[in-house]
DNA sequence: TCGTTTTTATGAATCGTTTCAATCCAATTA
DNA sequence: TAATTGGATTGAAACGATTCATAAAAACGA
């Protein structure tokens, strides 16, 4: 069916070990023997069989990718950053999607690995980085993203969210926010968990308010709406004066939901902040305050750690890197007129 | 290194063959084998190693989906809907990404060749389709996504974009306005010279408003920022009173820059019609109108088409699906005021 | 001219899986 | 008991590119 080397060697009347050494590395071979060989190669149209490439090097010039969401804009933007990294060490993304999901998560590792990707980038579903421990004992080299692990056994690029946590609940405080409701969840994801810990060690270290704790299953616009729902459907007495979410889509589901409703105004009733800072937040309906998370560079350093890895697969020296946030502050989170004081 | 088929049959005491049917066929081969050879599979770590699997069979299980822009959330939405409908086939998306540039377009194309992938979804950046055409004639089934072929040589999924155009172009000339711009580019992406001309239809059969176009290179939000500057220097007489961006990124950027500016409403100086109705669109500062396309649903049949094709490649009908769009009208665009009436 | 070095080309062996014709063995039937 | 059946197992061949030891040819020096 398919073209082969064999086939082009025939025609261009050479050995099948010529035809490999035009294609790889073409200075071996005289000048109009390459010409020759080319020839016959696009005269028949031949497309090198990868699979058959890839079994004999033992690896492949792909890296795996594997994300919580694709389509959020933080992790598609990570993936540019990674994409661009990559082909400068002339390798190629394959993007994949766990949708916050662990047996997918599960299944999609093991499609990589029987792939024998060169490496893979990994935001985990959960904190229990086994799988992706064993994955690696086994040979494929792993970098976390977005995440560190906890025991340092696994190279990572993260974000410090407990330090981005921090400051979105300080700058609530700050503004006068005095009943502050955390939405996120689930609290499996570690990124969620340290955002919730940063909020606690905010609010504890200034002790002018309370936090309310919200946990939802994803973190989608969907999610978002049904949060706010369950806030509206409360007497305007039990009702926080501010919300941090924890990404900017759930707030921006939130959003949609609160600025329609008659009786609430963002953000003198509530105030809204969410996490990521990705591109929609600033043309948010209402301009939203977030944490910014400097998303293309995790994805390039992710790579670059990679290919560290890679390069020198015996040496165990796992390296952690962590970025700090930077708060955004937009209409959302406003300072409001000073109003009834308690 | 690593651990293979023969490793596995000696610690099971069986024979290669039979570790391949427990792997593949596990009813031809009795239980207690079954259970042997799985004992050994997960004492020794066997992962099988795909690029042989695939070498023998000849085709892999993965199918590519080659978009314009991995940024869009359109694109991530008929991915998503390509990914559900692959996975009931027993088959994964590989996403990559062309950015809109036709030398990388090119390569990944032939990255995906090179792995035999079971067949391609292409959102083309040109008309010229030759390349395509070729890959295809070598044996790799290809289904156009978002686009058809102007010679019906090769299958696809589309939204009739001419009809779009004439939908937002329409809308904005019954709502009062007269000095509409098209903003969009480059022209040679089929769907947005499309747009275009239902644009122009539109103004021709109502013959009440003029349109000015106003090409730009790409289709993102740092682009719609730019037209929107291009605007805002124009002295306020020459303005046009509508803009109908090719896109939602585009015309997101437009309302971030047009809304900061002092002496310019939206929508009663300048509506703003966008397209693809991406979730991001209603929750817009002043919540967009866009020309609706259903998403999900196009990656979802693309993928029926392809498995069509794949299963009766012999066959040279190729099949031409055309979805209708949907106008959905929100604040960006509402009935103005009747102030001055020339 | 002969021996030596350099350049170029060869083709069998290899990677790890699947396939399939052949074999084995136990159960069933005559 | 012998013949037949059919389920279970075997192992060599095949997929297609790359590698590498070897050979052939060309270039060079003395």
């Amino acid at each position: 069916m398919s073209v082969s080397v064999r086939d082009v060697a025939r025609k261009a009347g050479v050995s099948v070990g010529t035809v490999s050494n035009v294609l790889n590395s073409p200075d071996k071979v005289a000048d109009n023997t390459v010409l020759k060989v080319q020839q016959a190669i696009s005269a028949l149209g031949f497309v090198r069989n990868d699979a058959a490439r890839q079994l004999r090097a033992g690896k492949s010039r792909s890296i795996g990718l594997l994300v919580l969401d694709v389509r959020n804009p933080f992790f598609t933007d990570v993936a540019r950053g990674a994409e661009e990294a990559a082909a400068e060490h002339h390798m190629s993304i394959l993007l994949a999607n766990s949708d916050e999901n662990h047996d997918r998560e599960k299944q999609l590792l093991g499609l990589f690995e029987e792939q024998r990707v060169a490496g893979l980038l990994v935001s985990p579903v959960s904190s229990d980085v086994g799988d992706l421990s064993r994955a690696r004992d086994r040979g494929t080299p792993i970098v976390l993203v977005d995440r560190q692990s906890k025991d340092k056994s696994l190279s990572s690029v993260a974000v410090d969210d407990v330090a981005g946590g921090f400051m979105a609940i300080s700058h609530l405080i700050e503004t006068g926010r005095k009943r502050i409701m955390f939405a996120g969840g689930p609290m499996s994801i570690q990124q969620i968990a340290d955002r919730l810990k940063g909020s606690k060690k905010a609010i504890k270290s200034q002790d002018k308010a309370e936090l309310e704790i919200f946990e939802t299953k994803t973190l989608t616009v969907l999610e978002g709406r049904a949060v706010a729902e369950a806030i509206l459907s409360r007497p305007a007495s039990k009702r926080p004066d501010a919300v941090f979410a924890a990404n900017d889509l759930l707030a921006i589901g939130i959003m949609q939901v609160l600025v329609v409703a008659k009786n609430v105004s963002i953000p003198d009733d509530i105030a809204l902040v969410g996490y990521d800072d990705i591109s929609f937040a600033s043309s948010a309906l209402i301009s939203l305050t977030s944490v910014r998370q400097p998303s293309a560079l995790i994805g390039a350093q992710a790579i670059e750690l990679l290919i560290e890895e890679t390069e020198d697969p015996l040496n165990p020296n796992r390296r952690q890197v962590v970025f700090q946030p930077e708060l955004v502050v937009r209409d959302s989170s406003r300072a409001r007129q000073p109003t009834k004081k308690s």
